[in-house]
Order: structure tokens, then C-alpha cells, then sequence
DNA sequence: ATACAGATAGACAGACCTGTCTCACCGCTA
DNA sequence: TAGCGGTGAGACAGGTCTGTCTATCTGTAT
């Protein structure tokens, strides 16, 4: 809104303080990341932190925001360029998974770790986790429609579940193979639809079509 | 060790502690969860606490013991009463979540949660959060033995995906149907094992026997 | 030159947190 | 009765947290 955001010069103290935030907030968690350091760290006084950043909750509402618009950014990216490649269903999510657990700096997903951390009724913070992974699902959906899915949203709710355990596997660290895992589930899923000789047809949908 | 622990009278001090640790710590957060407010809510004195956890991180890691322990035994409780109905193979898991997640106080894992709010060098938390997780998916492996899965373990690391990934979309709280897709998803892993028609044979196994 | 907007530096208040310490009490057994 | 281990009540220290406030500096537009 107000500031250049990108494309120019030395970030401003708004700018820092996200770029800080993002970091800190991710790596040591929300709670444990006092507004002292995140000042500190960005070079920044505690009266501009406080005019941008009316409270603490403020700059966390923020960081999922921005947290959102990244992970999101890359995370589509990454697939969109698989799929160009024609390498595959939906399993290349799994690939674009494991890059990213590839990273010595993960830790998880923010949105999962800021929801655990936040008891009750923190209804701002919840609303956006919760918007960030609705999104994230739309885009499953949409991704499943283009893959030729007879039912993308069924598939997409699949998927999800298959993500979010990947990540939670991933971050305990205890199973290296939970990308190979999550990519055999995933083909599943993609393939699985056009059997209709068990019980899992109870939705209404049409027939099969291998589209685009 | 020295307290009853059950079956007798009014609980010593010690108990009170971590029967309110369990629910505090679970409910609130760890972070969140003051040592005053335990001392105050289980009426105990302050020195009694110290003398039986030296520090806070005592009193966490007694809580993710206890917790475990209480876990697991009502979820193979669960499982092997609906086992014992008859009532189905892997998917039976899906009905005991659920059943979890109706509870009103349901506010995710416990270990999850508290491996969201602990950054790096907790090691102790953390072994004891990966020794839960190892044991849960030890018991699966156990259970797909028991249903016949020609590759128990393999079965076992997919289950655990969808598990914590059911567990996650159920703390959301975004998809009521979370659990009808578990249960389709375990379905197909209770019946994939036996069609080696495509790709995802890359692991030695002995070629299909429905055994048991 | 002057006025102003925004930044820096840092003191400060009030709350909360962990952990220590003192003192009095209660119930037991020797 | 005398002692003793476990307990309750609560003051206290030292640190950290969020958020407020003052004072000073800098660059820019008038």
C-alpha cells in the first residue's frame, strides 16, 4: 500500500521488521520471539516498530500474510514448472514437497506451528491460517480439474490430508522415505478414481475424461 | 515409582501436579502454561513443586509421557474394540479419530503441538515426541500384520501420513468431512497392496498372499 | 532558514515468568 | 514427647515481555 515493497533501494523500517519477523517467527516460533529482538535484529527503534505495528499481534497478522503470498508464490511455481516438464499427476507434489524439506531452515509449516502455539481465541491469527490453507486446497482442486480428475474436489480433500501429514512426518524427522510414501499415495489418488468397483462411489460425477 | 498413582484416595501432590499439567499444558499450550497457574490450580505449594520437578522441562517431559501413555492406551482400546466388532480393516482408525475429534476439548496432538512451540535443542522433549510417533506406527504395523497387509510396514508409514494429516485438517477445523476422506484414503490402503499392476513396486516384497 | 515528518536511541512502567527461600503446620513413628 | 519428612502459604530476586514516553537527529519541502 504505502511502501515500495520491492524493486528499489534499501527496505524501510516497515520493510525490515517483516523481512525480520518472517525469519524469527519461523524459526524460533511466535511465543519465543520477543518484539526486543525482532527490533534489534531489523535495526529499527522501538517507537517506529510501534507506529507501524500498533501491537505484537498486528506484526504476526502480517507475517502469516506475507508468509502466505510466499509459500504460496513458490509452492505454485514449483508445480506449474513439473507440470510443463509433463512429469506427471499430482504426485509431483511430493517432489516439490521434498525440495522444500531439503532446506536446512525448515521447520515445519508456519501455519501449522503458529496454530499450535495459539490456544483459543485469537480469532484474526486462526481466520488467516485458515484462509491460507483454503487457498492452498482451491489451487489442489484446481490443479486435480486440469489433471483430468472426475472429482478434483474429492481429490483435492485427499491430497490435503496427504500434505499436511507429509509435513508433520517431515518435520518429526524421524522417516526419510515420507516423500516416497506420500508420492505413492498421492498416485493413488490420481489414479484411484476410475475404479468404480468398490464402495468409494457415492458422489455424483461424471465419467472419467483424461482432459488436458 | 513411589505414588500410588491410582486406585486409592486422595491424590498426593505429586499427581495433582500432572493430572493439571495434562490439562493445562494440552488445552492452553506449554509456553502459555505459567508454572504459577499449575501450582495454583493443582493447590500445591510452590516448594512442593520444585521438589518433585526441579524445573519446568521436568514437569514437560512427565507430561508428554503421561500423556502418551494415557494416548495410546485409549486409541488401541478403540481400535481393538472395533476390531473385535468385526467391523472392517485399517479404515476402523478413521472411527476412532473421529470419535477423538467429537470431544470438545480436542485441540489437536498434544506432541504435535508441542514440537510446534519448541524450536530446536528441547532434545529431550523432542526424543520423547519421536518415541510416541515411532510407537503409534509400531502398533499399526502390528495391526496391518494383523489384517493381512502382505507389507506391514509399508502400509504402516502411509497410515501415519494420514493420520497426522486427518489430525491437522481436524484442528483446522475447516472440513467437516475430514474423516470420511480418512476413511476412504485408508480404505485404499487396506486394498491397494494386492494389485501390482503399476509403478509402485520398488520395494522387495513377497509377490501378493492375503494371508491371516 | 524554517518547519515538519519520520527515524534512532534508550529510559521506563507494569506485568508475568522461573526459581529460591523462610516459616509454620500436620501426621507419622520412635 | 520429640523428632522428622512432606506439605501449604507466600515473600522475594532477577529476568523478560509488551507497550509508552522523551529527546535527539536527519532529510526535504517551503
Amino acid at each position: 500500500m504505502s511502501k515500495p515493497t520491492s524493486h528499489s533501494s534499501p527496505p524501510g523500517a516497515r520493510e525490515r521488521i517483516v523481512l525480520t519477523a518472517l525469519r524469527l517467527f519461523y524459526q524460533d516460533g511466535i511465543r519465543a520471539t520477543g518484539i526486543d529482538k525482532i527490533i534489534a535484529e531489523s535495526g529499527v527503534a522501538k517507537m517506529s516498530f510501534y507506529r507501524h505495528f500498533p501491537s505484537k499481534n498486528d506484526l504476526i497478522a502480517e507475517f502469516l500474510r506475507r508468509r502466505h503470498e510466499i509459500w504460496m508464490q513458490r509452492f505454485t511455481e514449483a508445480v506449474e514448472t513439473k507440470l510443463a516438464q509433463g512429469s506427471g499427476g499430482l504426485e509431483i507434489i511430493a517432489d516439490v514437497l521434498r525440495h522444500w524439506f531439503d532446506d536446512p531452515d525448515f521447520r515445519g509449516c508456519a501455519f501449522i506451528n503458529t496454530l499450535a502455539e495459539t490456544p483459543l481465541p485469537e480469532t484474526q491469527q486462526h481466520q488467516i491460517i485458515r484462509d491460507h490453507k483454503a487457498s492452498l486446497e482451491s489451487y489442489i482442486t484446481d490443479l486435480a480439474t486440469r489433471l483430468g480428475s472426475p472429482s478434483p474436489k474429492a481429490a483435492a480433500s485427499a491430497v490435503m490430508i496427504i500434505i499436511e501429514g507429509t509435513i508433520i512426518r517431515a518435520h518429526m524427522g524421524a522417516d526419510p522415505t515420507v516423500c516416497d510414501t506420500c508420492k505413492d499415495l498421492l498416485k493413488r489418488i490420481g489414479r484411484s478414481q476410475r475404479k468404480p468397483n468398490e464402495s468409494s462411489v457415492k458422489r455424483n460425477e461424471p465419467p472419467l475424461l483424461p482432459g488436458l
